[in-house]
RNA sequence: GCCCCGGUGGUGGAAUUGGUAGACACGCAGGACUUAAAAUCCUGUUCGCCGCAACGCGAGUACGGGUUCAAUUCCCGUCUGGGGCACCA
């Protein structure tokens, strides 16, 4: 009997499926596990094989969990909503909900081939009514919540407008105005608009003005990460701040709670790092100085210029101040010198994209002609504007502490300000030194003191002074909430008169309308523009009034920021998700994938549990426990040179016709011609030879299948020392070399990520089809540890087939069918299936699968050397198997006469007194060099050891009679003699 | 520029807490079986030196130092690859 792992495969995965095998009940009675797959993005390209490393991971653990009793929550589904899909429609008319749907169906078919245990009646698809009915529910409870920065925790509006009308907003601060401010009589004698106006301000998910990054190209607004050296992540377009109307989310009275949040889960440092980064959390203090213009005396009546600094130990040291050009202080103060030049100046900074802003390495700025007033020494600082300092963060404005700054210090240099040293000797007058241990000198009260005590004595007198506040700042701004785009979750929201009315729940979803064209509406507006008739309705709660919808539509995290709650209870009508069932699913055990989503799904996913948390609708407030990220698979690209010649051209420079040209492959060694040609350009490296010394070459043989799959290199041909020598020499007048050309053409390697327009890709069906699920499971595990990135390269896979193929001859051989056993095992036997039980069960646990994957071919190497074929022996091995070889494992586990489905076998369990030794070969070193190994029994005393040791006769050579120094002996692990 | 993570044979990688560096696999070389091939099995494979062989010597985990009886592992410096942030005050 033979390995036939096609037959078996198929046959098991039907089993699997008529038997409902992965079916997940919501048992509240078993311990749960829940593991998750950050669900793909269904896009045309399909899967390669870098996609399922993850999936591969996650359903090993998941597996592995059930068979030690666990009820597993495995789940997958798709984030349907999306710009491709979209892009895709504009261009072929095709409906996006349609190439969504087919995309679906190719990844379903890829994904069944590897065998996952996906409980595919769970699966949720973003895109669908019935599941965005959901995310249109929770935008609501968005929008009807503001955060209670007494309490920390996000509450209705409606007891938000109960406080309002007792007491004012005294109690609560305005997070979107903090001037804002007003009485109980006040609040009751505002307009229905005013109260909203108010209320807008404090919503979690509100409608505000604000600069966003416009990409007139795609028509819509970027989030901060979808914009990539100031173009846009797809497509490439440039992008350019513009002001809009838009949703934002009010993520950043999260900040607190998400940065310590980060304390209660198992994130990566990396990622850890990374969100906090992002949300950028600084201690300082809020300074305002007075303000004297040109002719007047120290004044009052100009506001103070209010600056955010975190080193305020420094404040001795400010030689200057700068604020941002579009500061609304500046008209104020620019006297009547400066104003041409400071109004060239605002014109020049107005006319540069925030592209060219970020990119500019040339200092620039003007002088206002207005002083500041240093509070502790009466000194008059020269305030300056300059694009360097961005209006969104902090106050807008900044001082300039030249000798600790290196971008203060290049300013001052650039304009020969003065620079004041108060560090002493740790400035040297060429660099900026940004220490904080330095005494401070030439500062007044503070002279002599250290500056990490200088911070808070200054702002303690700030305080005294009533000039300045301790401040803490972010860096995280709020999420930009709405895309004017078709493909995504209608806003449930009804403008009349400027305000903003929601959608009664009854009346969700709110359906996705169909339209004739997916091109933007008027005024950058959306495609849902368009259609008056649906633009028009009804406004909530006011009969017989009609509004206008909102048109916007919500941006790709929308829908991802909650689906592993939908998971739970997928098909519940009337909730979300049932509140018992998700106590019991409750966090996310395991959730797996790439590092891409660090700062975007991962963080308003956070918010949006927290959110859900605060309101009573679920019972935590972290939706994942512990990270694991995927590492990126990188294939090897392999380019050619090529020639693109006229379709029966007889001379191989011959490209300038524009009718069909033919590729025509010229050897590596030849040299770039001043026309560009030769062009280096990649080939689909699936199709390319590569002979046994790991050289990649094109043969006749390869030009002929890749010139069938793909048009693009329809025709190609290698071309000949005869056709070159003809050809190209006589015109080019080029050395060429006959040992150049062959029959194959060597080409050249280079590693980069993976992706189809790479032409790098290998696609898991091909492998699947070679050498079977199980092997391409096991050798995605074996190829190295999950988080690394690596290199794919098919060659090892014979090695995993190898091993499974093995295991398989221990039950079976070929003749004789089955060969296995009843005998009872020998002590050898069950050594090796308990330490292998012992290194598997620990490796899977802590995800290590590769040293896992080795663990069972050492195992199973010992069982062939040892001849054992013992079901005593083997039984327990395919249990252990199953997680990462199911289909081999369930083949196998009924062979040995079993019934029920090896997935929910017992898992074996590990006993010690197996793998105990009562004496170890142990490795001798003489001064730190292992010299010799001795037999040792374990339970020997130091004495008996240093004994035995030095009566042998090696340690003796080596000692050569000298005297013995130290003598280190660590007991089960090696001795050292020190002489 | 700043922050974080890494660098181990020809290749992917192993060494979980400072304790025999190179497990396991690929590749390669040689051999067995076979008319032949495939499949399978066996032997060798870090480098250098001596060699009939050795459980023989020396070097060796990017490089240079240090701590230690002992360092891939800890510390300092340099080089280098990857990721993140980037006028963030």
């Amino acid at each position: 009997m033979e390995y036939n792992f096609r037959q078996i495969e198929q046959n098991w995965q039907a089993a699997w499926k008529k038997n409902n095998a992965y079916k997940v009940a919501n048992n509240f009675s078993k311990p749960k596990c829940y593991v998750l797959d950050m669900f793909p993005y269904p896009s045309g390209a399909g899967l390669h094989v870098g996609h399922p490393l993850g999936y591969i991971a996650s359903d090993i653990y998941s597996r592995f969990k059930r068979l030690k009793g666990f009820n597993v929550l495995h789940p997958m589904g798709y984030d349907a909503f999306g710009l491709p899909a979209e892009q895709y429609a504009i261009e072929h008319g095709i409906h996006p909900a349609v190439s969504t749907n087919n995309n679906i169906d190719n990844f379903r078919r890829q994904l069944d081939n590897i065998g996952f245990c996906y409980d595919w009646d769970r699966e949720v698809r973003t895109c669908e009514p019935g599941y965005y009915k959901w995310t249109q529910w929770i935008f609501l409870q968005l929008f009807n919540s503001y955060y209670n920065r007494a309490t920390q925790k996000a509450e209705s509006i409606a007891s938000l407008i109960k406080n309002f009308e007792e007491k004012g907003n005294a109690a609560h601060e305005c997070p979107g105005d903090a001037s804002v401010s007003f009485t109980a009589a006040e609040w009751e004698n505002f307009s229905e608009k005013e109260q909203q106006d108010i209320l807008m301000q404090y919503r979690l998910a509100y409608c505000g003005y604000g600069e966003v990054n416009w990409c007139e190209a795609l028509g819509t607004v970027l989030a901060n990460d979808e914009v990539v050296n100031g173009v846009s992540e797809r497509g490439g377009h440039p992008v350019v701040k513009k002001k809009l109307r838009q949703w934002y989310l009010r993520i950043t009275e999260y900040a607190d709670r998400l940065l310590s949040g980060l304390q209660t889960i198992e994130f990566s440092e990396a990622m850890q790092e990374m969100q906090t980064n992002w949300i950028g959390k600084s201690y300082g203090a809020e300074i305002d100085f007075k303000i004297e213009t040109p002719g007047e005396k120290l004044t009052t009546h100009h506001s103070p210029l209010t600056v955010y600094t975190t080193r305020p130990d420094t404040i001795f040291g400010v030689d200057f101040m700068v604020v941002a050009p579009e500061h609304a202080l500046i008209e104020e103060i620019v006297s009547a010198e400066q104003k041409e030049a400071v109004e060239a100046y605002i014109t020049y900074v107005k006319s540069r994209s925030d592209r060219e802003r970020q990119a500019e390495k040339k200092i620039s700025g003007c002088f206002t002609g207005a002083y500041a007033v240093n509070p502790f020494n009466e000194r008059r600082i020269p305030i300056w504007i300059s694009e360097y300092v961005l209006a969104g963060y902090g106050t807008g404005a900044i001082m300039g502490v030249p000798c600790g700054d290196e971008r203060d210090h290049k300013f001052a240099k650039h304009f020969n300000i003065t620079i004041t040293n108060i560090i002493g000797e740790f400035y040297n007058g060429e660099d900026a030194n940004p220490t904080k241990d330095a005494v401070l000198s030439n500062s007044g009260f503070l002279d002599g003191i250290p500056m990490r005590d200088a911070m808070n004595i200054v702002i303690d007198k700030l305080v005294e002074m009533g000039i300045g506040k301790r401040k803490v700042n972010y860096k995280m701004r709020d999420a930009a909430f709405s895309r004017q785009r078709y493909w995504g979750e209608p806003f449930p929201i009804v403008w009349k008169d400027g305000i903003a009315y929601p959608l009664d729940e009854k009346e969700l979803p709110l359906r996705l309308p169909e339209v004739d064209s997916y091109s933007p509406g008027p005024e950058g507006e959306g495609p849902l523009a368009n259609l008056t008739d649906w633009v028009s309705a009804p406004v909530p709660g006011k009969p017989g009034e009609t509004g206008i919808r909102e048109t916007n539509t919500m941006p790709g995290y929308a829908g991802s920021s909650w689906y592993f709650l939908r998971y739970m209870d997928p098909q519940n009508e009337t909730e979300f998700c049932n509140r018992q069932i998700s106590d019991y699913w409750n966090q996310v055990d395991l959730y797996i994938g790439g590092t891409e989503h660090a700062v975007g799904h991962l963080l308003y996913s956070r918010m949006w549990t927290k959110v859900l948390y605060d309101l009573g609708h679920i019972g935590f407030d972290e939706p994942y426990r512990k990270l694991v990220n995927q590492g990126m698979i990188t294939g090897k690209s392999a380019f050619g040179k090529i020639l693109w010649v006229r379709e029966g051209a007889e001379n191989l420079y011959e490209t300038k016709d524009t009718g069909e040209l033919i590729p025509v492959i010229v050897p590596l060694q030849f040299p770039q011609l001043a026309t560009g040609l030769p062009i280096l350009d990649r080939l689909p490296v699936e199709l390319i030879t590569i002979d046994s010394s790991g050289k990649y070459f094109l043969t006749k043989n390869d030009c002929t299948k890749i010139s069938e799959k793909y048009l693009k290199f329809k025709g190609l041909r290698i071309a000949s020392y005869e056709e070159a020598m003809n050809y190209v020499q006589p015109q080019l007048n080029l050395e060429i070399k006959r040992e150049w050309f062959s029959d194959k053409i060597e080409l050249d390697i280079v590693d980069e990520k993976m992706s189809k327009s790479k032409l790098n890709t290998f696609n898991p069906n091909d492998l699947v089809e070679k050498f079977g699920a199980d092997t391409f499971r096991m050798y995605e595990m074996f190829l190295g540890p999950v988080e690394q990135s690596k290199p794919w390269d098919t060659k090892g896979i014979e090695g995993v087939h190898r091993f499974l193929k093995k295991l398989w001859r221990l039950f079976f051989e070929e003749e004789k069918g089955k060969i296995w056993n009843e005998e009872a095992p020998t002590a050898a036997e069950l050594k090796v299936l308990h330490r292998a039980i012992k290194k598997i069960e620990d490796d899977t646990e802590r995800f290590s699968f590769n040293t896992a994957v080795s663990a069972f071919m050492i195992c199973v190497n010992e069982l062939a050397d040892l001849k054992c074929h013992k079901r005593a022996i083997l039984e327990p091995v395919v249990v252990l198997l199953a997680p990462y070889a199911p289909h081999i494992c369930e083949e196998l586990w009924h062979g040995l006469g079993n019934n029920g489905f090896v997935l929910d076998a017992p898992y074996p369990v590990y006993d010690e007194k197996h793998t105990v030794e009562s004496s170890k070969e142990y490795p001798v070193s003489i001064n730190g060099k292992v010299r010799t190994n001795i037999n040792i029994a374990l339970d020997a005393t130091q004495e008996q050891v240093q004994e035995i040791v030095l009566a042998n006769e090696l340690v003796q050579k080596w000692m050569e009679g000298k005297e013995l120094k130290k003598f280190i002996f660590v007991k089960g692990k090696m001795i050292n003699v020190v002489i």
